[in-house]
DNA sequence: TGTACATCAGTGAACGCGCGTTCACTGATGTAC
DNA sequence: TGTACATCAGTGAACGCGCGTTCACTGATGTAC
């Protein structure tokens, strides 16, 4: 039992409620797992009484989805940071995948938890990714390349999704997979860093662009530029 | 309460195990929830008590434990089918990462199951990646396409890991981003079946054999032999 | 073929535990006069 | 400035529950004679 601490003044309820959600956060990462955090040792880390918790949440679903939300302002802050470090969009694409599994590694038990669970919320979950700025920040970089011409529409499109939701969602998948696969098998020879990251962003990056350009006729000067374009600021764009 | 079953003749415990692993994988599969397969809804599925169990398992982890086993012994006798059914190993690998994607689908709660845990166990996770015979399948591919030339080595080899081990990771890591993802959040707009898993492998396959090979001096008549090899097959490769 | 017996797969009841949540309460904080 | 009082953030004790696991047991199965 940590030590009891001072009774919060009248109006600042909101104080203690941001310490419920740190300490939950920091209860899942120090135990790696979801079923580790109780209301009870949440209530012990913060210094308060179990029953304390249900002034400020309805219940431990309510705690633990503020939690997510925690972690998903924070995910759309770095990707915010990333992105404005950045000119060209393919940059701030590419650094926004960086930052994506850079703070998904930071916080990994909070990362596997949200993405623990299956879609079959009530909330449909595709207004919640829609709503989700991150996703928006990314694919708002995507609608940017394919307005420069880097990711000409397909000749046929799938379904009336717009190609920039289907290239987002794609570089989103690739970004998943590294993180989501390095919290999982860390002993993995992921190398140094984000080395496997970095490469499988950009082959994706390129592929992608070349697969639909080559469809028809195979144009070679302008799958050298692209190739150029992609690999020339190298330099600038390592982290 | 299911009906008693008959007691198993003297020599067959085998049998009575292996409907305890089926009842497990099924009520993980219904409930979508690891912590709702309890020891209880294993026996009572069955149609034993719950002490039976330990006749067969030594506790708890011990059954989920075999649960998957069963999953990973049933997705490399998938990606073996699937291997099987090509000839050049760029069909094989990509044919490979479509069983994945398909097997992970058609068990999603084992799936989040088995790559739901941090890799901090006794088995250190190396040997248990090596060990695992699907990668070994998968990097067995990638090997035979780095011996054809398609990815020839790096410039910089990093960290003395062998290139095609770092390619079957990337393509493993691919593969199992699209999995995750479409089982985390199945109401994206993934389009029908496996569009998007084929087009990011194949964006994937392709962009990685580019990076390197334009590296020091773009070889136009290299890449676009590359790029046509690569989309030569597609009515043939197409499942 | 018939009977006594050893084996051991599975049972029934119970254990201790930690959980989420409730409810009547307490007592420090802030306010009205 | 001093006092009585209302508010409400947090407490303490308890609830019912389902869990993993144990242990002494039962009784069908197979075997020895």
């Amino acid at each position: 039992m940590t030590t009891r601490r001072r009774r919060s003044p009248r109006g600042s309820g909101e104080q203690l409620r941001e310490e419920i959600i740190d300490a939950a956060m920091g209860l899942l990462e120090e135990c790696a797992d979801a079923e580790a955090v109780s209301i009870r040792a949440v209530a012990e880390s913060v210094g308060i009484t179990p029953p304390a918790i249900y002034l400020h949440f309805t219940d431990k679903d309510g705690l633990l989805d503020a939690v997510c939300g925690r972690y998903f302002e924070g995910l759309d802050s770095a990707l915010g940071a990333a992105q404005a470090a950045h000119d060209h969009p393919l940059d701030q694409a590419l650094a926004m995948g960086r930052a994506y599994v850079r703070f998904a590694l930071d916080h990994p038990a909070v990362y596997r938890f949200a993405f623990g669970h299956t879609g079959v919320d009530p909330t449909p979950m595709v207004d919640e990714a829609l709503r989700t700025a991150a996703f928006v920040r990314l694919a708002g970089a995507v609608t940017d390349l394919v307005g420069l011409g880097w990711y000409p529409d397909p000749a046929s499109p799938a379904e009336g999704v717009a190609v920039e939701v289907q290239m987002a969602l794609e570089m989103w998948t690739v970004a998943h997979g590294v993180a989501s696969l390095m919290i999982a098998k860390p002993d993995l020879p992921w190398g140094e860093d984000l080395r496997v990251a970095e490469s499988v962003m950009r082959a994706t990056c390129l592929g992608r662009g070349l697969l639909p350009m080559v469809g028809e006729h195979a144009r070679g000067p302008e799958v050298q530029r692209f190739v150029r374009e992609l690999r020339g600021g190298d330099a600038d764009r390592a982290q």
